[in-house]
DNA sequence: AAGTTATACCTAGCATCACTAGGCTTAAAC
DNA sequence: GTTTAAGCCTAGTGATGCTAGGTATAACTT
């Protein structure tokens, strides 16, 4: 469960990159070290749903060997989404380390 | 929002006092630096689900000024709990920096 | 004395979020 | 030729925390 961040971690994982869900899937697994390992459930609708909100455009891709792929890039209004999110998720992030007194 | 991690800030924010829900409140504000200011249709429900679970418990005070409150302590399962949290919420916590590649 | 503000507790209903559990298709591997 | 991996999708559901309301008492203002 990655609780109300998982637009943010969708748009940095695409980040430059134009990639399909599957590989996306793949990505967060990777890049996270392993603490994430999301189902298809929770991908496909949260990529359709930030198409939808204009953050991210996708295409049809058909590869030489293998099935056809929907791939998304980042918009320009995507890649601010991602500046701002970043940023609060450092704020969340300071705010329950003050509680916490984890990090503090 | 707290995103999932209400809970631990609910023990966290309690520790080894005992508090009323109101001053839990001012608490969690206080400790945040103003990042969460949480409303009482939150606070209530959630501690009264944290006592049910059995990670708090509660008692009537009735304070020589001012009316009658209910304070809370963490029992010894919350305070476990709470341990388990803090360290839950930092594993979340490094899983999302490495990928938002923000504080990495 | 009356009204307002701050303290203090509570609940029903709702929206969001992400997961479960399924289904479908095509290519590679055995 | 059949199983496995790659690849996309959705309906339904449970958990979570917020909105918006209600109630009561004490302190402060006018």
């Amino acid at each position: 469960m990655l609780k109300g961040h998982l637009d943010a971690v969708l748009l940095a994982t695409i980040g430059d990159e134009a990639l399909h869900g599957y590989a996306i899937i793949e990505a967060i697994r990777a890049r996270s070290g392993g603490h994430f390992d999301l189902p298809e459930g929770t991908i496909y609708p949260a990529l359709h749903r930030l198409e939808l909100a204009g953050l991210l455009a996708s295409r049809w891709v058909q590869p030489d060997g293998g099935r056809k792929r929907r791939v998304y890039t980042l918009t320009d209004s995507g890649r601010r989404s991602l500046v701002e999110r970043r940023a609060g998720w450092q704020s969340f992030a300071s705010g329950i380390d003050l509680v916490l007194g984890s990090r503090a």
